[in-house]
DNA sequence: TAAAAATACTCCATAGGTATTTTAT
DNA sequence: ATAAAATACCTATGGAGTATTTTTA
């Protein structure tokens, strides 16, 4: 067994055909058919099904493949950690960012990490912390900007900033007219909240528990994005507890929203960068939060 | 890059030696070194300093070496996946059970897995559990019997049973009148402890909270093993939360001691097999977890 | 019959060997 | 002086190629 036969099952695994297996891995089609083939033999297993034209993994060859895979991200790692040894700062950094920080957080970063770290390209994934977790576990992210607590063992932290949270309404609101909230002020009624799978829903609905259990069926709307939320609030539909770092970014609602800050210090999240334990290139990771506290507006508290 | 490679380098990292290593990995030396001076070369940094006699790895080496142990131990996942899929129930199994268990537990188990398993032969570590979880995670063994939740992603657990805490005192202990005894008619003060890192110390610890803080001197006693807390016991010195596989192994004591059960949900400890997330021979792990539950005794509750 | 995988065979890159030199204690 | 690693050079295993056959949808 060699780094290269599993090459090979990774890629016929993949692809679901010897021939563009090959293809991919840059062999001809007999080579890759007989290394795989030889490879069954030494381990007494079938690997693959050959049923006529199609080709699926057996029981055992499926978890054989996910070794395999294992195998192939840990050579990867040494790959990365030897050119990280020769420039710690260079090669790209596939990041991902949660979609209630991307919008507001990467015009600061972005042009600050271009300049700081002009070697690490960064390449943006955002979607929900659920969808982020699984590819950074498996290494095709190198690092994620999260507001929770991932809880794995195999993930690692670096800490950001704590982002507070305000209290965005109508300029006409009653409450408008305070310098702050009391949490205990707000009518969870009245709070609108983002779909399912937002970590900001959960943190929402942690300042206000009752926010969930409103029966009104104007308050039932669940939006998709922050810019929708505020939308609807400027509408008249309801309230929206937004991250600092969105209200900054709102000036042409101005006219007819307000926003205020909020007392406490649950009104607020942790913004972190993690990455797996064993990534390699931590140094470029460590750099990268240094870029984010950097560039991150005062307005938020810089970590640790 | 190659898993020969790897190999290469993780013996010369745990020998110290290209000679030594070269000799493990049944090559001559020349070949040995030959590939690793090859391998430096092409990740393009060096792995070990060579200053004469001695041999080191450099920074960028030990972690090169970490990933290469961790594609070295998938690349041995694949291979005993395959032997899995071939005879599920072949192959030894390297079992950690933590001291308050393994004494009473394995003359149920050994015979019964002799019996059922035969050809896969325990291999038994005893240890505590924070000694155990390391291994585990490396792969150096293959699962573990453990009372608490190791709360690690990477582990995963099989229930066992549950085994409630019985109070063990001298015969002519006031309490020892009762049929059973409530958790507050413990007098905290004249309960004795394991040592630290027993998790029964801290199992006992959360029945009788106010346990730890007693200042009595001859109450600060810290037995190694269940067998010593049972004879200071004997002597007078206090009473013992033991577990009821342990009681009922000691019917030589019988007329000294008395055992009584403990009322409540809390005095009890839930038994579990812990193996890696990602171990090959699952189907093994869950025939052992069935010869547990089959050889225990009914004192305990199986589960699930 | 057409597309995909297996077989047959040839070739050469390279891991491995032995003999020897270099290096540092 | 000695033990360890590097160098030199030869051998042979096995991975890769092309051409062809087998298989089945």
């Amino acid at each position: 067994m060699n780094l290269r036969d599993l090459r090979y099952i990774v890629a016929v695994a993949d692809l679901g055909r010897f021939g563009k297996a090959a293809e991919f891995c840059n062999v001809s089609q007999p080579t890759l058919s007989g290394q795989i083939l030889k490879l069954e033999e030494e381990l007494g297993v079938s690997i693959f099904e050959r049923i006529g034209k199609t080709t699926r993994a057996t029981a055992a060859g499926a978890e054989i493949i996910r070794h395999a895979r294992r195998a192939l991200a840990a050579a990867g790692d040494i790959v990365a950690s030897a050119h990280a040894a020769r420039d710690p700062l260079f090669g790209s950094i596939r990041l991902g960012v949660i979609p209630t920080l991307a919008p507001y957080l990467m015009p600061f970063l972005l042009p600050l990490a271009a300049e700081r770290l002009p070697k690490a390209p960064l390449t943006l994934v955002e979607d929900l912390t659920g969808n982020l977790l699984g590819p950074l576990a498996e290494g095709e992210l190198d690092a994620a900007i999260l507001a929770t607590d991932p809880e794995s063992s195999r993930l690692e932290q670096i800490d950001l900033f704590v982002e507070p949270f305000w209290l965005v309404m109508p300029a006409s609101h009653p409450l408008s007219r305070a310098k702050s909230i009391h949490p205990a002020d707000i009518d969870p009624g009245s709070l609108l909240l983002l779909t399912d799978g937002h970590c900001l829903r959960d943190q929402a609905l942690a300042l206000c528990p009752s926010g969930a259990e409103r029966a009104t069926g104007a308050a039932d709307m669940r939006a998709a994005s922050l810019e929708t939320l505020l939308h609807l609030t400027a509408a008249g539909f309801g309230l929206t507890l937004a991250p600092r770092l969105a209200v900054a970014s709102w000036p042409h609602l101005s006219g007819k929203l307000v926003a205020r800050p909020i007392e406490g210090d649950g009104a607020s999240r942790r913004v972190r960068l993690v990455h797996r334990r064993d990534a390699p290139r931590r140094m470029v990771l460590e750099a990268l939060a240094n870029v984010v506290r950097d560039g991150v507006p005062d307005s938020v508290r810089r970590l640790p």
